[in-house]
Formats: C-alpha cells, structure tokens, sequence
RNA sequence: GCGAAAGUGGCGGAACUGGUAUACGCGCUGGAUUUAGGAUCCAGUGGGAGACCAUGGGGGUUCGACUCCCCCCUUUCGCACCA
C-alpha cells in the first residue's frame, strides 16, 4: 500500500468526466431557484498564481456548495483581454497583442481545468472578442444616443510611461493603478461618460446593499461619490464679467475678505491680462499646473498664491475683495474658484496669514460673548490662532446677525441669495466624469467617426463591431499603430455621406469589464447584448467574490453600468451583485502578488507536487477569505497529509466500509440501542455536518476545514470492529467526509464516493442535514471555578439540575481544598456549563 | 490629520450571544518502524522549579473579560487642501 494517493490519476480522470460529460452546464430553468455565482474574471497575464487561486477557490466551494444546495447554479469565467501588458508584450517580443493574449488565454483555461473549477466553458467570453466588443460598442453608442457620452476638451491625468490617460478612479495617491509611475496633468480632448448624472443613484444604491456587501467598501464608495450640500453664488468682478463659487458654509459670506480661482480656472489668465502683474500670474500659473499631483497635493505643501490685481463684489456687503489665484484650490471640485473666508475656514486662515489678507469673524462661539463684548468681536480676526470651524451665533452679517448659523443661518442667506438672483441651494459631488479615452491600440474602438459638416457621429448599428484592425506594426514608442492608420481612419461620415475620420482612441479596459456579468447569460446571442429572459432570469449575481483591490474602480462603474442599462429599458435589474465577498490579498515579500510586481508564486509546480485539492484545501484552511494572507509554501504539506490519511482510512478498511451499506437503517436511528464508544463517534459525525454548515453560511472555509481534521483525528483514534453496526457508522463517517469536503476537494471526494460503490457522482448529491438526534450529548464537561479561576471539572448529564451541579461541585476533592474552611459568599451556576464558588 | 479594521504560542490561525484561552494545521522534541533517508504511526509542545503568570499596554464593569466600557501604543487599509 502506497503511502501517497495517486492524485495525478485521480485527478485528470475526474476532470476528465466533468469535461465529457458537461455537468455543470446550466440552462434558465424557472422551475429551479437560479443562483448566479461570479468570480471578478481575470486578466489573462499568463498563468495562475496562487493569488488567483485564492479568489476562485473560494468561488468554487460556493458554486459547489449551492449546486448541493439544490440550486441552479450559473458559475461562468472569462476573460478581461483587452489591456496594456498585451500591447507591451508584444512590443517586446516584436508579436501581436492578439497572438499573446490567445496564447494566454489558452495557458490559464487549461490550468483553470486543472485545478478543478466546476465552470460551464461553454458562456466563456473574451472582452477582446469582435463579438464581444461589439456589444461594448453598442452600450457606448446607446450613451452616445443619451447624452451620457460626450466630448470635452480638460484637464487629465496622463501617465508618460503607458502614453495615455486615466480616470481619476485610477489614479492612486497620485500614481498610476498601473504602473506606479507619477501622474502628470494635461489638457487634451477626450471622451468621457457622465457618471455623476447617476451620483445619487449610485449613492442611494449603496442602502439597498447594506449589510450584504462589506461595510468598508460601501463607505468607500460613498465617500468617493462624496455628497455635500451648500449653495453656488455669483461674485461679480469689478469691471465686469462673474464668477461663481460652489460654498458649503453660505452661513460665512460676510466673512468672504478674498476669492481664489484655481490656476486651470478659464480667468486666471485673463484677469491679469494687460497689466504689470500679467507676468508675475503667468508664472505661477505655469510653474503650479506643470507640478504633478503628488508635488501639488501632498501633505505639507505650502499654500502660494498670486493676486491678480482684480476685485470682486461680496454680493451680501457689496465691499469689494481681491481675486487670488491659488495652488490650492481645485479646479476638478465645485466650480474650480471659492470664497474665501479665512477666520472660518483653516486653509483660508493660512492663506491669509500668509498674505496677510482680511480676517473677519462672522461666526461667534457661544451666546455669552456675543450678549457681552459684540464690539470686540469685530475686532478679533487677527487674535486668532486658527481658524474657528464650529458652529454658533452669526455677528457682522447684517440683516443675518444673531441667527443660529446652522439651524437657520445657512437657510436664511441661500433664500436671500435666490431673491435676489445671485445663487442658490446646491448640492455638490466629488465624484467626476470618467475620461475613458486610451491613447493606446489594444482596446475596444470607440465607435465615432469625425466629419468636418456634423461634428462627432457615432457608427450606426448595423455597421457595429467597428472592428480593431490586426494588421499593423508596433512602434517602439508605445503609440497606437491605428493613430495614423489611413485605412482605418478614413472612412464615410453615416450622416451626411461625405468624408469622415474614425476615432483612434480605444475604451478604458474597465469599461468592457462593466458589463461582462450580462453577457454570460446568453455568452453567444448575436442579436442582442444578452436574451431579455435569460438575463432576467440570471441577474443579478447572487454572490460576487474578488478582490478588495477593486472596491471603487470596478465596482462601481459596473454598478453604474447596471443603472444605465436599466434606464435604457436593456436589463432589469437595477444593482448587479447582491452580495459581495472581498477576499484579502495574496501577499509575497510584504506586497499584493501580481506579475508586474515579478513576486508570483505560480500554480503548476504546487499542484504537480501536491495535487490541486490540496492546494485548494490549503488556501482555504490557511486563513479566513476576508484576510490579507502571507503565502508560505510551509502549511501545505498538513492539507495534503490529511487527504491522505482519509485515503488510508477508506483504502485500508474498504472491506467494513462496503458491507456497512448492507444495514439498512443507518446508524442515527440507532444511537440509542448502541455502545457508548460508538455512539460517541455518530455524535462527532453529526456534530461536524452541524459545525461545517454553519461555518460555511458564514464563509468560514478555514474553520470548516479544521472541524473535517478534527473529525478525521477522532476517527482514526477509534478502533472500529466488524460488526454491522460498526460497519455502518464506519461508513456513514466516510460518506460524510466526502461529501463535506465536495466544494473544497471536489476530485479527492468523487473519487471516495465512487471507491465505497456510489455510482452516482458525489457531484450530484445533496449537501447533508444533521440528525438533530445525534447532536446532543449524552455527558457534558462541567467546569467548576473557586474565584472565577479554573479548579476541577466533572461530567454529568447535560439535563442536571442547578442544584446537582453545585452538589457535584461541593464534591469535588480539589475545590474542597481550594474553598477550606472559607465561608462561601455565593455560588454562580450555569447549566450545563459552570459552577464557580465565590469566597 | 480624519475614518475603518486588526494586535492571541516559534508561525498561520481558533474561541457563535461574556463562562475550560491557545481548536485545527505548520514547526519543534522524544520514541516506534526502516539498511539509510523519506513517508507513516505514537507521545509531548504558551511561560515558569513552583504557588502562579499570560490574548499590544494601562485602568474599569462583572462571580467571571480575547469578548463590554475608558485612555494609550503599534500595524494595515482607505481618504486627505473637496471649499
């Protein structure tokens, strides 16, 4: 008897099967309740990693699990194939994105296959697919159609290294998501899609996936999206012309003593235009938009400044103020200019410090100074130390003074304002248009074309894919090889008929991936992005796992996706993934292991040595999902050990194990009539189908894993006989194991089930009850503590009276030595658990 | 700075609503088997000679605290001139 199971056969007969025979194919069945499980699909980088490993192991036993549930699972993969390293790649390698990415693709499927994911291969879709894409292209024609994607000439943040542009979402800490390289600032034309047309949807959603998504990722969807209520006012500027502000505090005006514009502002130039400070603006304008974002925004950088010569009115007091332009000030938030109000605000507070501007308190801390000394508090602006950002009674605001500024100050002037037609209520969003123009070839094309007569015409449907040409060459530089291609760029504008120019841009990769959930529905449809019934029938995915990493980026442009599609009358659903689960990182040398990082563990060498349910048991066991995990190669040995030692135990007792099937009954109904010894190991059965469910509802993989170990150590540790009783306990042991184990070794338990003479697959069964019969005990440990302090145990039965117990307790040699002769203050009882004896 | 999560043996991690802290696994020690190694099996394994002491530190509530409350420290993550 060998002392290792032959994983490699079993193995590759089991996937085998599952291959031939297409069991976890799935049709719409509205007899069955459906239940969509979805992995985050992947980049097909090349080959799996143990970090992939961890994200759709976990996906697995939950598909696995839910089908033994009775489900109709839909369990899909793909691929997210459109995206730089493949353009990168084949620049280097002097080889098309197309030849890489297919090469890969077909590395990962293999490996996916041998590692065991019970997915239906035939929904599988690549985002790079002209199929595919070109339902991509459609969603974005439709946003065309609708006003949600448009054009606009801005300011974005470009990324030198991959030669193009990202969305604000993608810019990390002033880096790229990509690369880490710094992210500078350019102005340039673009497409971008109006996601903040859906900022209150998409807040709003997030209250209807409370609770069944992490509680860290709803906040930080919420605060990206970051709501904040307040009212625009215009300032006029002296000699003509306005500008307005977007103001949190309107409760402040009075306080207003300067504005500044951000550098970017249209009037930052023009104010100063023509007079001897012109020089001086240009500069500082020159020298703070060509900072990038970490040089500008840091912590610590100091707040410069320039006056531009210019005044403005304080539309409340009519004074007149100076319009600075400052590096401070946005020009992506609100309206790109504020008004400042430094003894209220502390930014304001150090830039006038700094510039020694006006300080004037409109805002009184409490009621008694006001009552008392409201002369000096005109006065005090310059006493301040800092800016004062609470709350109180308004002074040196006019009409306003004495309100409460929160309660109705800030009501009171947003009234007053719209009176008089110089602002209003407003309510603004952090959140910004997302720039989804690449400069770069391996990407959906953006379906427009130029013409002179009609400006931007998006391609008619019928003439959608507009496909990306694969015949090109590479330049070194990283520039897209269709940028000045003629035979793809010149072409018929579809409106007028005379001569147009396509776009040359591509997607942002993320916006094929804000879909692709739809499509597996009807994966090959030519007629629409997915069949109105299947997709109806499907969505939402009931369980969504991947990576935290995606919290904003991914998650919530798909979620506006599923809005949009909504609105356009395209699906029904109205928040793609009911419930998420975000899995840790998987972590080498202190960092996130991915390929560009060059720190990948990759999955075939483990799995030739170990096998893939090892591997998979081991993932799962190490950690709970939620956790960031440290890989080691160190713990994997114990996973793999203990397959082994339940093949030993089936192998070694087949004989027992087959004959225990001839007892018809089974042993639950028989607990009672049975030895004590043996009806401790029904129990431990029972109890451990009891543990592992629970801990499954709750994703507590490493903790279900551990109670099968458990179980197992208790089996082995009994020296079962050969009567038909013991037979069948034997027997119905093992069958629990296998089945127990299903979504976590789905090879290692087919073949178990099939060695004690199933000939159904353990694939099909269903997930086992427990007999409530056999979880309760027929002796409990009663624990007795003197002074809380643990100092002898008894075991009784689990029905013993309170007083029993504090008998049994009483009885006991060691408490007796520990009480003496001590009165006895009290004694605290729990039943079936405790006697502790206070002294 | 603000917000969130976390801190338990040599290591990964258990402990559901306060009730035997350290389950399960790794590693380590000793033994059995083996020509040897590997594999396997058995026993042991928080510290301390000990009464006792231990869940980041310090207080508190309680008969009883990893668990609840207060203060502090550390780590990780997110946000960070958002007007």
């Amino acid at each position: 008897m060998s002392n290792i199971y032959d994983y490699k056969a079993i193995e590759a007969k089991w996937q085998g099967r599952w291959d031939k025979s297409g069991v976890f194919r799935v049709e719409r069945d509205r007899q069955k309740k459906k239940f969509y499980l979805l992995e985050m699909f992947p980049y097909p980088s090349g080959k799996l990693h143990v970090g992939h490993l961890r994200n759709y192991a976990i996906g697995d036993a939950i598909a696995r699990r839910k089908r033994m549930q009775g489900f109709n699972v839909l369990h899909p993969i793909g691929w997210d194939s459109f995206g730089m390293p493949a353009e990168n790649a084949a620049i280097a390698n002097k080889s098309h994105p197309y030849k890489w990415t297919s090469n890969n693709i077909d590395e990962m499927r293999s490996q996916f296959k041998m590692i065991g994911i019970s997915y239906d291969w035939e929904r599988e879709v690549a985002t790079s697919h002209p199929g595919y894409y070109k339902w991509t292209q459609w969603i974005f024609a439709r946003m065309f159609d609708e006003g949600i994607a448009y054009r606009k000439k801005s300011f974005v943040n470009w990324c030198a290294t991959c030669v193009t542009v990202l969305a604000n979402e993608q810019v990390i800490d002033g880096l790229c998501w990509r690369c880490d390289n710094k992210v500078e600032q350019q102005e340039r034309d673009g497409w971008f899609l109006k996601i903040t047309d859906y900022a209150e949807d998409l807040l709003k959603g997030l209250k209807q996936l409370e609770g069944d998504w992490p509680l860290r990722v709803l906040t930080m969807q919420k605060n990206w999206i970051g709501k904040s209520f307040g009212a625009q006012v215009d300032f006029k500027i002296e000699g003509g012309g306005d500008i307005t502000v977007f103001t949190t505090r309107p409760d402040t005006l009075y306080g207003a003593t300067f504005m500044a514009l951000a550098p970017e502002h249209p009037l930052s130039r023009k104010l100063a235009c023509g007079t001897e400070l012109a020089e001086g603006v240009e500069n500082f304008i020159r020298k703070t938009v060509s900072q990038n974002t970490i040089e500008r925004s840091a912590e610590g950088v100091e707040k410069e400044g320039v006056f531009t010569g210019r005044y403005a009115v304080n539309p409340l007091n009519n004074e007149l103020i100076p319009i600075w332009i400052a590096n401070f000030v946005l020009i992506e938030y609100g309206s790109g200019a504020i008004m400042s109000v430094p003894a209220h605000d502390q930014r304001d507070f150090e830039f006038a410090r700094k510039y020694d501007l006006q300080i004037r308190v409109v805002i009184a801390e409490d009621k008694k100074s006001v009552e008392e000394s409201p002369e000096e508090l005109a006065l005090d602006g310059d006493a301040l130390v800092e800016a004062y950002t609470g709350d109180g009674l308004m002074v040196n605001s006019g009409p306003f003074n004495g309100l409460d500024n929160r309660k109705e100050g800030m009501a009171k002037v947003a009234e007053y304002l719209k009176e008089k037609g110089i602002g209003e209520r407003t309510i603004n969003y952090r959140l910004r248009d997302w720039g989804v123009s690449r400069q770069r070839y391996w990407g959906a094309p953006i379906p427009i074309i130029y013409c002179d007569k009609c400006g931007p015409v998006r391609a008619p449907d019928d003439q959608l894919p507009v496909i990306l040409p694969t015949n090109v060459e590479f330049p070194e530089s990283g520039l897209s090889p269709i940028a000045g291609l003629d035979s793809f760029i010149d072409t018929i504008c579809p409106k007028c008929g005379g001569p147009g120019r396509r776009e040359t841009d591509t997607m942002d990769t993320f916006i094929c991936s804000s879909w692709y959930f739809n499509r597996y529905t009807s994966a090959r449809l030519k007629t629409a992005l997915a069949d109105r019934e299947d997709v109806d029938y499907w969505m939402p995915v009931d369980q969504y796992v991947g990576g935290i990493e995606h919290a904003i980026l991914h998650l919530l442009y798909a979620r506006f996706f599923t809005k949009f599609l909504n609105n356009i009358g395209a699906v029904s659903v109205n928040e793609p993934f009911r419930r998420l689960l975000t899995q840790g990182m998987v972590i080498k040398d202190g960092a996130k292991m991915s390929k560009s990082k060059g720190n990948v563990v990759p999955l075939d060498g483990i799995v030739r040595k170990f096998g893939a349910d090892a591997t998979r048991l081991f993932i799962l066991f190490a950690a709970p999902p939620e956790r960031d995990l440290e890989w080691s190669d160190a713990g994997i040995e114990g996973s793999f050990r203990f397959l082994n030692r339940v093949y030993r135990l089936v192998e070694g007792n087949i004989e027992s194990i087959k004959k225990g099937a001839e007892v018809t009954e089974g042993a639950p109904g028989k607990i009672g009539e049975m030895p004590k010894d043996l009806a401790i190991i029904v129990r431990a059965t029972h109890k451990t189908i009891a543990k592992v469910t629970s801990d499954f509802d709750r994703f507590q993989f490493n903790t279900a894993i551990a109670s099968v170990m458990e179980f197992l150590n208790t089996l082995t540790a009994y020296k079962f006989k050969d009567d038909p009783l013991s037979c069948a306990v034997l027997r119905e042991a093992v069958e629990y194991i296998a089945l127990l184990l299903q979504p976590f070794t789905p090879h290692f338990s087919s073949e178990i089930w099939e060695m004690i003479g199933h000939t159904e697959p353990v694939t099909d069964e269903l997930w086992p009850v427990a007999n409530d019969a056999c979880l309760k005990d027929e002796e409990v440990l009663i624990v007795v503590q003197v002074n809380g302090k643990l100092r002898g145990k008894f075991s009784a039965s689990p029905d013993v009276s309170k007083e029993e117990m504090e008998k049994l307790a009483f009885a006991d040699e060691k408490v007796k030595g520990f009480i003496g002769d001590k009165p006895v203050r009290k004694v605290i009882v729990v039943p079936g658990k405790l006697v502790n004896v206070v002294i």
